[in-house]
RNA sequence: GGCGGCGUAGCCAAGUGGUAAGGUCGCGGUCUGCAAAACCGCUAUUCGCGGGUUCGAUUCCCGCCCCCGCCUCCA
């Protein structure tokens, strides 16, 4: 089955077939106006762009992708004003700010993040408005502004499915457009106002800075070339921002910008869209310091098809955790059961294809997550009855492998165990995040509390080995007593 | 008003013209001194509502309702 994808523009699943055959896609995906910290509803978008390029890069494709960094507008201008510092040195922090978020929840980093303030850009944008004024498709109007002439580009609004003539002002924003022909010709280049301090660049119609819609059209003609493969982000960046990136791209170039339009549906709170504007957001930290880990959100994010919106609840993110608690506790199983060498031959389970095959399906992530899940009741079942021998783990390992090159959510910290009886440390299954296994002592602390624990139990002096292992659990270590004796785990995080 | 999306168990959610994956939570059991983990069993005669097509519809068609989003700040 090939894979295939929603496509905004036909509004259909369609199979996937990029423009080259050697199997080099470019995408181009929206990211963040740095005018504050992102917040979470942000990132889901920027999860699904992960999933969507790790999912093809496992499927053989070579994946080149730009994610730009809008940190001009207005609200970039207003918000460094009112901090009393350069624009730069504002957008520089939220800069970091995402970076560091970025990575925190495991997503790749594009190839590319050009700025829209990059001189390179800017003296793009002016050239592509310059053509776009040549050709009748833009002009400049009485307030200096120059303003794209929708009526002059017959495909404008068919991305959206909007009628024209229907277009209808929802008062959100400022009508301080007068001088525009038509209510929907958005702004190519602003000019320059008292609010704009010392941010403007020269152009041939004076002073101003670039519209938002065509700092896109730049970086990703100017990074990718004239047509691009994907093009990702938020449902809402459909109208008027894509809308108008179409229009100005191919409006230059004449050529069809781009194949493939995927969109993510929104992040809700309490069944509201998450927003700045709503003030009902949550940004990274503030999970964090609520002692939830990256891998936790990322999962939380991800667990959900794209094109479904996903209510964001504390109870959602407690099943993250317990979820992928389950999925720790099977890895470790599996690295324990392949280090063992028994020399039968006992397979009862071997990894399917549907994994992969629910991805292809335009990212199926909760048919994915099904197989998975429904792989690792299989396996803990041959595990329980000793059916599954090393090699067999070892393929199962393997295939999570494959599995986690997507997903993203190995736990970062090494699971160790050891097995503690009253003689002291018996035996030593350290077991790595890696195929290579680690051999780890535990801590001191940790390793005199266990044997205590282990004398406790032998005198049977139950009230005791339960305070000691509470113990063990304030320092993170969990106690657990098996057939062999008691078994100490530090707890997987990450 | 226009356009788009959603509605499946307490919660999250997959899915197909032939009788409902998976996760989480809860209950019961195996194991355990007790736990934990794992496994087993139970938990939607039913898929927003009303019609229609069909031998048969959650799945196709028509109508309606709810909620959400977009309609020039937005992922």
């Amino acid at each position: 089955m090939p894979l295939r994808f929603f496509n905004t523009y036909s509004r259909q699943l369609e199979d996937f077939e990029p423009r080259d055959t050697g199997r080099k896609i470019a995408i181009y995906t929206c990211g963040p106006t740095v005018y504050s910290r992102a917040h979470i509803g942000n990132f889901r978008a920027y999860i699904f762009e992960d999933l969507l390029q790790r999912h093809l890069e496992l499927r053989g494709y070579k994946v080149r992708r730009v994610m730009n960094i809008t940190d001009v507008d207005d609200k970039t201008i207003r918000g460094a004003r009112e901090a009393g510092i350069p624009l730069t040195e504002s957008t520089a922090q939220f800069k970091e700010a995402f970076f560091e978020d970025i990575e925190t929840l495991r997503i790749k980093r594009a190839d590319e993040f050009p700025a829209a303030t990059d001189q390179r850009y800017i003296d793009k944008m002016i050239e592509m408005i310059a053509t776009l004024i040549s050709r009748g498709l833009a002009y400049q109007a009485e307030d200096k502004s120059v303003y794209f002439r929708i009526n002059k580009f017959p495909n404008y609004g068919k991305l959206a499915h909007f009628d024209l003539t229907q277009l209808q002002s929802t008062g959100r924003v400022k009508h301080d457009e007068y001088d525009k022909e038509h209510i929907g010709d958005f702004a190519l280049w602003k000019a320059w106002d008292e609010e704009d301090g010392d941010v403007g660049w020269e152009s041939p119609w004076g002073r101003g800075r670039p519209g938002w819609h065509i700092e896109c059209s730049a970086m990703a003609t100017a990074l990718l070339g004239d047509q691009i493969d994907i093009h990702c982000g938020g449902i809402d960046n459909i109208f008027p921002h894509h809308e108008a990136e179409i229009a100005q791209t191919e409006g230059v170039t004449g050529k069809k910008f781009v194949r493939y339009w995927l969109h993510c549906a929104h992040l809700l709170v309490d069944g509201q869209k998450m927003s700045k504007s709503l003030g009902n957001f949550y940004t990274l930290p503030n999970l964090l310091e609520k002692g939830y880990t990256g891998r936790e959100i990322r999962y939380a994010l991800m667990r959900v098809h794209y094109r479904a919106p996903l209510n964001f609840t504390w109870e959602g993110m407690n099943e993250a955790r317990e979820s992928l608690a389950r999925i720790d506790e099977w890895l470790t199983r599996l690295r324990e059961t392949a280090a063992k060498r028994t020399g039968k031959e006992k397979n009862k389970t071997q990894p399917g294809q549907q994994f992969e095959q629910a991805l292809d399906d335009d990212l199926n992530i909760s048919a994915a997550l099904g197989f998975l899940f429904e792989s690792i009741r299989e396996t803990n079942r041959a595990m329980d009855e000793n059916e599954l021998d090393a090699a067999t783990a070892t393929e199962w390992l393997n295939w999570w492998e494959r599995v986690n090159s997507v997903l993203a959510l190995e736990p970062v910290q090494e699971s160790v165990s050891v097995i503690i009886s009253t003689s002291g440390v018996e035996g030593k299954a350290a077991v790595g995040s890696g195929r290579v296994i680690i051999e780890e002592a535990i801590p001191p602390d940790v390793a005199r509390l266990a044997e205590a624990r282990a004398q406790a139990r032998l005198a049977k002096d139950w009230r005791k080995s339960d305070e000691l292992r509470d113990e063990l659990s304030a320092r993170g270590w969990e106690a657990r007593d098996t057939k062999d004796g008691q078994k100490v785990t530090r707890r997987a995080g990450g």
